[in-house]
DNA sequence: CGTGCAATTGAAAGTACTCAAGCCACGTGG
DNA sequence: CCACGTGGCTTGAGTACTTTCAATTGCACG
């Protein structure tokens, strides 16, 4: 009855769905509930207390903050098999949000937390998860301090590329804007990035959700960094 | 004979010397050695094993990577007290070089990590320490993503400031090519920008190593968002 | 077949970058 | 003691890229 999501530490090689960050949360499984998200809808809200830990079982979620200005960033994208919530601390940092229906599995946090410093092989999964979560946001900041729009748009493509393991019809879940405030760009850039791709035929879109990418290795060109360890 | 660092867990409020990531090494001192590192000198490489951790004693510290292009992102600067090496896996994915003449204590890195994993109120401590900076990390990411260059170099003053406790004779212990390469800007951006800051009496600087902060409010202001949380 | 939201495109403006030169403090050697 | 070289900082001019503001188009839904 252990149904184990492996902790692949450093190897996005076969990352489908970026299990690199889950937990082998099955231990805890009994004290578990199931909550469903509307695209849009909340898990929880920057400052709120953070009592739960969770874990998406379907579906895509985000993570962002609002600044005072209005502006907004989104800290990062979740799939199925993500843990949220582990990583602040006793109150949310950020805002989780639905981007597509969902269905998360959560938990109280304290035991979570108790039940891992309890055994000390988890407590090192922990803290490797933790790492590899400080190690994305590193390459993520390289991003954001140091690559151009059609760099960022090129290593984003590459990204869901990667995880949805396919170079054809892969589905960007997420709006325009979404992207743009990961990406710390404006939507109207990352429009004029992807038609730009598209007339290049760097890609190819069916519809505004769905793209090919025939040729991955032109893609990584443009990226100027490969995301691989 | 305990020689305690104090963690105080997201208080920056009094963190003369960012005690909020330093880590009680107290009862590791036995096995450690100290090392001395000229201005510029690595402490490690980007790619190295990773077989130690490192405090340091005296001294400014930086972690970079270099990129493909050649450019380079600054990932932070560490001061005294504060730990290095820790938060990467068995190989470091930073370099650590002097800013300024150091000192560090080290000592052997899986003692270090099994001295942790044996007592569960220092993995709950470790994990502390790798959240916060996590969330130092995250509040980066704003900062590159979503922030002008004018309100990049405010808050950075705003952090240098604040970090050494004081508004006058702040001193600059980095290059403005570090700084830039820490703002993701260009060093002549970062120079441009002081100078307008003398312009408007925003800072007053005696060298180019040292500024006063007459009216800190209007620096903050100028930043846009305060880092206090 | 409207309505509304998201995506796309265009034109103008602004911001930060590139390249290039000048400045300044400091250390070296004649 | 001073010319010279070096390294880091500063400034200027021109350029490239991204944003802003303003429509326009496209698509899903009632």
């Amino acid at each position: 009855m252990t149904a184990l999501v492996s902790m692949k530490m450093f190897d996005r090689s076969s990352a489908r769905f970026r299990s690199d960050i889950a937990i082998d949360t099955s231990g805890l499984v009994s004290s578990s509930s199931v909550k469903r998200l509307k695209p849009g809808e909340a898990l929880y809200v920057e400052g709120d207390d953070a009592p739960y830990c969770y874990q998406i079982i379907d579906g895509v979620m985000k993570e962002y903050n609002t600044l005072e200005n209005g502006r907004r960033l989104v800290a990062d994208f979740y799939g199925v098999g993500e843990i949220l919530g582990f990583s602040d601390s006793d109150r949310h940092l950020l805002t989780a949000e639905a981007v597509t229906k969902c269905a998360v599995r959560f938990y109280p946090r304290d035991l979570h937390l108790r039940w891992i410093a309890a055994r000390p092989d988890l407590s090192q999964r922990y803290i490797a998860a933790l790492m590899t979560r400080l190690h994305r946001l590193r390459q993520h900041m390289i991003m954001l301090g140091r690559m151009s729009a059609a760099q960022r748009v090129a290593a984003f493509l590459l990204r869901l590329a990667h995880e949805q393991g396919t170079t054809s019809g892969v589905r960007l879940a997420m709006t325009r804007q979404d992207i743009a405030d990961h990406l710390g760009l404006t939507i109207e850039t990352v429009c004029r990035v992807l038609t730009a791709f598209k007339k290049s035929r760097l890609i190819e879109m069916k519809n505004a959700w769905l793209f090919d990418a025939p040729d991955i290795r032109a893609l990584e060109a443009v990226s100027g960094i490969d995301l691989r360890h």
